[in-house]
DNA sequence: GTTGACGGTGAAATCGATTTCTGACAGGGT
DNA sequence: ACCCTGTCAGAAATCGATTTCACCGTCAAC
């Protein structure tokens, strides 16, 4: 693993100098081509890590997702990537799978390895960020925004999607309106199912019963599901909180199709890889990759210096 | 940001003391308990940068992968996670988004950041594995495996599962099989493309023109699925060689379920979220996770000094 | 002809850990 | 009393870049 050192030695200049020639300084041609050729001979890879201990910073920053399979978050991810890169940034990818301890370790790589921000879709409210913000590295909550800490959020309309979805539900002409959402402790869930509440609060007592509580993922929904239709009095529809558990439910209510009454069904984002489900679902479009850009903008800017106070972005629920 | 030498000052120890106490070595009871206060009540957490210099290797593994929208991929990728969260290694994931520009520069980033090693799942068969090789890094390829380059790989049936894909729909009845494959330079497509040819030779010539090369994508897939079905004598069924070019041919297929005669469909991987098509697929599952979980085995053999020749792992394609 | 500015260069300090080397000291065996 | 072994701990070297500082020329200005 030729080091400067080598390169030097080789071209028979000093370390600075071959730094310098890499670093775009001033040299003289004649060393720079010397250096270049020693350079390539040795295939010489400067070490980002030495180069990051001396700067005190690189040109990498961390996403961390709860959920690598769910296409709203690896979708979110490319809209991050690609203004990541253009700016000279790469992106790691951190799965923090709902997992409070995964995702501090992740966010302890980021501190240690001198990343220069974070992205964070954290798996829950209560997230420590302090070590992150003691040190001053820029982060950007994207989707849910964690309690306690004033910084930057990107986020969509959570409550007055639940509401619009459960409204459509309404107009279909449905009575009976059940609620599958998230986990407690996440945001995003309890805003959505607000909006539920929203909805059918002037309708008539709020059925709290048909309010599930599950975790985001398919096998969640399923389960909801099935308890929804289990009851003494089923409701007549359902509104899901996410893709993922929309996908569950479906795998329910699929079967069903035409020998059951009919379901309605409405979902807060867009099923993955849609378009093939045997009946009519209401669709609250989520813009992942816009969540993604806009996040990724945002972190940009702290890197580069922006100190304004934090901003909170709220995005649309339209269709990208 | 806390450093070991400001630990030490505050524990009125030297750094090398604080360093014995972080690494689990011997260390007076009473110097530890100071040096562990000192430390919490500065938040100091080590510098992984300087202590992956000093070290010359960290415990990071790169995953690259070639479309982090792909369900396959992070299916797999969540397999490969588990296994190295277990043995103490973080994984971070590297999206080359078919790319090979991409790819080098994310292989290049493993290098100089001296990571453990890198599993890789390549966007062609002509990537540049030299600067790893040459460095010792260990590689595993997994899924395809590039050419020139002599190291451990965990493939599966490609040719073998083709050809079970085409035969299963010739025993449904169908006569004129297409096959809609991914890239030519790229293992899987070409070997898939080869197992379906093997079924197809038995029962007459080998109509090239019903072979398709697309790219592995959905949009892919719903553009060759077309062009298939607008031949003056188009097929009667479709073998697709990966799911989500099978999601892209769905789009086109299903609108035409009872409209237009009954077309035959494979499928070569599990379709991400699938039990809702309208019509019958067959499909022949991918063991995208064991994948994963062998890959990264095979992996952590070689950090740890395996260094027996290369191995070939080719899993059967059951279900897992 | 002196002064100043500026481009080019190398020596050496620096980033923050780990690790070798070395020495101090305690305890056990003869 | 002496030697040997072993434990504990600090000083200093090390990993491989970047960057400051100092110095040397050269050239233009006055």
């Amino acid at each position: 693993m030729a080091t400067i050192y080598e390169v030097a030695a080789l071209a028979g200049v000093s370390p600075a100098t071959v730094s310098r020639v890499f670093n775009g300084q001033n040299v003289s041609a004649e060393k720079a081509k010397r250096v270049r050729e020693a350079a390539r001979s040795l295939s010489f890879t400067p070490s980002r890590v030495a180069r990051t201990l001396r700067m005190q910073s690189s040109e990498v920053i961390a996403l961390v997702i709860p959920d690598i399979e769910n296409p709203f978050f690896t979708s979110m991810a490319r809209g991050v990537e690609d203004v990541a890169q253009a700016a000279g940034y790469s992106v790691v990818l951190c799965n923090s799978d709902e997992d409070h301890g995964k995702e501090a370790r992740y966010l302890d790589i980021a501190i240690s390895a001198n990343m220069a921000g974070v992205i964070l879709a954290a798996a829950g409210d209560n997230c420590d960020l302090s070590g992150l913000i003691e040190r001053k590295r820029p982060v950007v909550a994207v989707d849910r925004s964690p309690h306690g800490f004033d910084i930057d959020a990107v986020t969509v309309e959570n409550r007055a999607g639940g509401r619009a979805a459960t409204t459509a539900l309404q107009k279909q002409g449905f009575q009976r309106i059940a609620c599958i959402t998230g986990p407690r402790d996440v945001e995003t869930a309890t805003q959505r199912a607000d909006g539920w509440r929203d909805a059918v609060r002037p309708t008539g007592p709020v059925e709290e019963r048909y309010l599930k509580y599950a975790d985001f993922r398919v096998d969640g929904g399923h389960k909801a599901m099935h308890e929804l239709l289990e009851m003494a009095e089923p409701p007549d529809a359902v509104f899901v909180a996410n893709n993922l558990m929309g996908v569950g439910a479906l795998q329910v209510l699929s079967p069903r199709v035409g020998t059951a009454p009919a379901m309605g069904m409405a979902v807060f984002g867009d099923l993955p890889f849609a378009a093939m489900a045997p009946m009519a679902i209401t669709v609250i479009p989520l813009p992942a990759r816009h969540l993604g850009v806009t996040a990724a903008k945002l972190l940009l800017d702290r890197i580069n210096g922006d100190d304004q106070p934090p901003r909170t972005i709220v995005l649309r629920n339209h269709a990208a």
